[in-house]
DNA sequence: CCCATGCTTCGGCCATCGCCGAAGCGTCCG
DNA sequence: CGGACGCTTCGGCGATGGCCGAAGCATGGG
């Protein structure tokens, strides 16, 4: 049984700007450290800590030490999960919300925001025009269906992903591991769940696409581009997402 | 963008005890009464009407007014999204959770409590032991898939839902409208999205299931234990759930 | 061995926000 | 039309909880 009181200590731990920031930051998947995480929200050290100790003893959070250091991260899918059901509803256009007390929110990416609405990791999968334009091309060759409530992976798009070096046993045994997630910047569906995390280890696995040290941001490899381009029809919007 | 106070916002909207425990109650679809909320959360009325204000500006809720009431209800599918992954973190079996400081949650529903466990409805779907025997039921007719990330409803399945009478196309010209929902009672899967709807829809046009008054239990008509026992196999725990 | 670094705990300050009593509007009914 | 009812607004009280400075443990490196 699930006491109304456990369900309002779970949201108003998420309700806070200061734990929102760091959580948000954690959505990219990665695991980072206290101080990281403090600079993420805009708090001391000190501060952050105590964060940090009520989100790991609630279960959002696991954290590993290695040597002086201690990595947060994002405990489970289904926290992403849940985190991602709150950006869809704060981000549906509701009647009059005034931008006056707009915070800085995180501090502003400048030049590398163009990387980042043009690939980037969303927990465990991708995010950004990339996975938009490849969820586009895999509806439009019938390989993947998606809707509202859900997808799947057909018959045909199963042997197409094989194909590409997918690894479609790992997930699970059934064809059901497909998520809608929708993407901030797009406002478009992209592929999440156990087929999205399964296509970003492809990608990163074959040297299509490289994480990028210290952001959040994925960069398109010249190898990537010729394999993305063949299997996705994608072609960048610009160069900025470059790697060197 | 979605700004992280906008985030931040959203998830302290929910967690406030007493506008978590409306929302919890909502859960059930219906549209309540200011009055009816207050009472569900634990506070006086103008203590209420001031939640729901907040509420409804956020764009959680819709208010429709009819004579002197104002009925409450969930605004979208993606608010009850959303909850339903807060749910599933706070069940998350986590560290300690000291139960010490037990609110009496919802006013006990005494011998009510077992009708709810076998049947009752989650916004816009059923539950409990009812729901949980249909999905399992559809999942051994190889009617539908269910994962952890989705479910998908097959072309057997299709033609089998269809022979009940369930409305399919009324909800979208696609097969993938199906969505796993955590059931707080029987910690097991049952279908949510817009099949559970019109399964749902299908229970009640055909007489099957009759909604209780004041309760977000659902009592099984003597046709519906007939037609429910052949569709899906299902036999009730206990006659408490009776249909005079 | 000692210092730098990363993180935590403690104590006190302060703002936010939920809460209710009282009072003010609309609506419905006798 | 007057009273009952549902709901809202207002004002003040009180508590929860976030914030930082300072100090206390650990770990790792010189």
């Amino acid at each position: 049984m699930v006491t109304v009181a456990a369900f309002a200590r779970t949201a108003a731990l998420v309700g806070d700007p200061a734990r929102a920031g760091m959580l948000t930051v954690l959505m990219d998947g990665r695991a980072l450290t206290a101080a990281e995480l403090a600079r993420a929200a805009g708090v001391t050290p000190q501060t952050a800590s105590g964060h940090l100790a009520k989100l790991a003893e609630a279960g959002l959070l696991t954290v590993a030490r290695q040597g002086r250091h201690r990595y947060h991260r994002l405990a489970s899918p289904a926290v992403a999960r849940m985190l991602e059901g709150v950006m869809a509803v704060a981000s549906m256009p509701d009647a009059a919300r005034p931008a006056a007390t707009r915070a800085p929110s995180i501090r502003s990416p400048g030049p590398r925001d163009a990387a980042l609405r043009e690939a980037r990791t969303c927990y465990d999968h991708l995010a950004g025009r990339l996975a938009v334009a490849m969820a586009d091309s895999l509806v439009a060759r019938g390989a993947v269906e998606l809707g509202e409530d859900g997808g799947a992976l057909t018959p045909a798009g199963e042997v197409f992903l094989r194909g590409l070096g997918v690894d479609l046993d790992a997930a699970s045994g059934r064809r059901v591991f497909c998520r809608p997630c929708l993407d901030w910047s797009e406002r478009r569906p992209h592929i999440a769940g156990a087929l999205g995390a399964a296509l970003l280890a492809t990608c990163l696995d074959r040297g299509w696409l490289r994480r990028s040290e210290g952001s959040r941001a994925v960069a398109v490899t010249p190898g990537g581009r010729l394999a993305l381009g063949r299997a996705f029809g994608y072609r960048q919007a610009c160069a900025c997402g470059d790697a060197a």
